[in-house]
DNA sequence: CGCCCCTCCTGTAGAGGAGGGGCGGTGCGCTACT
């Protein structure tokens, strides 16, 4: 029985949504896509089988804070035959790790490291029980034009042996799907979708004359609404300038982006975690792998590059069910810049010229700076796929293709029907139920959605006493 | 591509506008250098 097995394994006694479902047709050898909401138990999906399978399962991760919290978490439960494979090990923990690779129950990995020939060839002599792909849109999302090791995943399947693969993700539209089907080579997998839709968040859209307006907003609006929650900016340096605002006004607040050192970046995300900040100002660098559940608003300084990514990053918001407020700020013309930030680090036909030139010793393009380090290397792995014209093609088809998310993401922002039944027909599903307060369009009062927790906040006594003083002077 | 910031120009005072330059997201692994 399952359900023995897990309260042995784990001490929990019933499984949640979709669980069952997907582990039976794991152990019954068939690969499976399974869209769980985020913190709904999706690691279980694989750590369950790993103990009642007789081979290690492989879980290959997007990120190595992902993959540490991932090992840690393992290890509390007392699970010692557990690796993460990257570039935290030394060159003598990496080989010792390889050579006994076949005796851990779980081994994490990264994409680019699977693709190392050592690691590779290994893999390959290996018998493996399952093969795990965690946050498994990265595939469509970044395979493509950002990390094109996702891509590769197919080549460390053995042909021969082949054990079940299992894609796990918490949004993902029809296409996503389909490239996730394709390049984990999946014959006939066992969907199981949950409904992309989350009624407990409600959504909301601004409109702004000038940028500047959007800030003003926003640093009002945080000193008089509850948190916690993130703000979503289109830069480093405005993630900045706003948390430094924001702390000058006594919110406790922080900003994440890539620009700040690991160290740094743990630190801020653990702070938001237990609640010693209030707010966190990012750019799309922050969210994959935080799981808080009492995050209240989310709000968008900028325009989502794609409807995919809004649900993504609104949908960190109320995972504890209580109701959560996403504010989408737009300014005319905010698409301009989605535009370029999406398409500018992408190679151009120029690059493909300069490409076939040095095509004898390629990375001499790198040396004179006129490609950047990403651009070269997607670049590389299309020329070794396809012939010039192909690529040339490509790449101006995933430029189109960029445009167009930016386009439907902006009908979203100026149509004037349901955003949610749209967002969920976008991701082809239907909207079953309608809620109160739903979105802009259907009608919203924010007072309503966080009313009760307004009020505590007001009779709190940590209320800083800038809010304190502009609600006596505003009188709101 | 659009923005922000800085410098320069004008024409003899102080400030406003033109024009140029820099900047702009996401992560892995690895290497060279401090």
């Amino acid at each position: 029985m399952l359900e023995q097995a897990l309260h042995k394994h784990f001490g929990y006694s019933a499984f949640r949504t979709g669980q069952k479902e997907v582990i039976e047709q794991l152990l019954a050898g068939r690969d499976v896509i399974a869209l769980l909401p985020t913190g709904m138990g999706k690691s279980l999906c694989y750590q369950l089988p790993a103990y009642l399978l007789d081979a290690p399962v492989l879980i290959v991760s997007p990120l190595l804070s992902l993959m540490q919290d991932q090992v840690d978490q393992l290890r509390q439960f007392g699970e010692k035959r557990v690796v993460a494979l990257n570039s935290f090990l030394t060159v003598q923990q990496k080989r010792y790790a390889l050579h006994y690779l076949h005796e851990y129950r779980f081994i994490f990995a990264s994409p680019e490291m699977l693709m190392q020939p050592q690691v590779k060839e290994r893999l390959q002599q290996m018998k493996l029980g399952l093969i795990v792909a965690d946050e498994a849109h990265c595939i469509s999302q970044w395979g493509f034009d950002f990390r094109p090791d996702y891509l590769r995943l197919g080549e460390i399947i053995p042909m021969q042996h082949k054990p079940p693969i299992l894609a796990l993700s918490a949004t993902a539209t029809k296409s996503v799907l389909h490239d996730i089907e394709t390049y984990l080579h999946m014959r006939s997998p066992f969907y199981f979708l949950h409904s992309v839709n989350r009624p407990n968040i409600h959504l909301a859209k601004h409109f702004f004359q000038h940028k500047d307006d959007k800030i003003n907003w926003i640093l009002e609006h945080v000193q008089t609404t509850a948190g916690p929650g993130i703000i979503y900016t289109q830069s480093r340096s405005k993630a900045e300038s706003i948390s430094l605002a924001l702390l000058e006004r006594g919110i406790a607040a922080a900003a994440y982006h890539a620009g700040k050192e690991a160290e740094d970046r743990q630190f801020i995300q653990q702070q938001f975690l237990v609640g010693k900040l209030d707010w966190i100002v990012a750019t799309n660098a922050f969210g994959m792998g935080v799981h808080k559940g009492n995050i209240r608003q989310v709000i968008h300084e900028f325009m989502p590059a794609n409807i995919a990514n809004y649900m993504q990053e609104i949908g960190r918001a109320g995972r504890d069910g209580q109701p959560a407020v996403a504010s989408l700020l737009y300014a005319e013309g905010d698409e301009q810049f989605a535009q370029f930030i999406v398409t500018e680090d992408l190679p151009k036909a120029l690059h493909i010229e300069q490409y076939l030139r040095n095509r004898d010793k390629p990375m001499r393009m790198l040396e004179d700076g006129s490609i950047s380090e990403t651009a070269f290397r997607v670049l590389h792995y299309w020329m070794q796929q396809e012939s010039n014209e192909e690529v040339q093609q490509r790449l101006q088809q995933m430029e189109v293709n960029k445009y167009k998310a930016v386009h439907e993401m902006l009908q979203i922002i100026q149509s004037t029907t349901c955003m949610r039944e749209q967002i969920v027909h976008y991701f082809g599903q239907q909207l079953t139920e309608k809620i109160s307060n739903c979105c802009q369009n259907c009608g919203l009062v924010f007072e309503e959605i966080l009313a009760a927790k307004q009020h505590e906040e007001a009779t709190e006594q940590s209320l800083t006493w800038q809010a304190r003083l502009r609600r006596i002077l505003l009188a709101e």
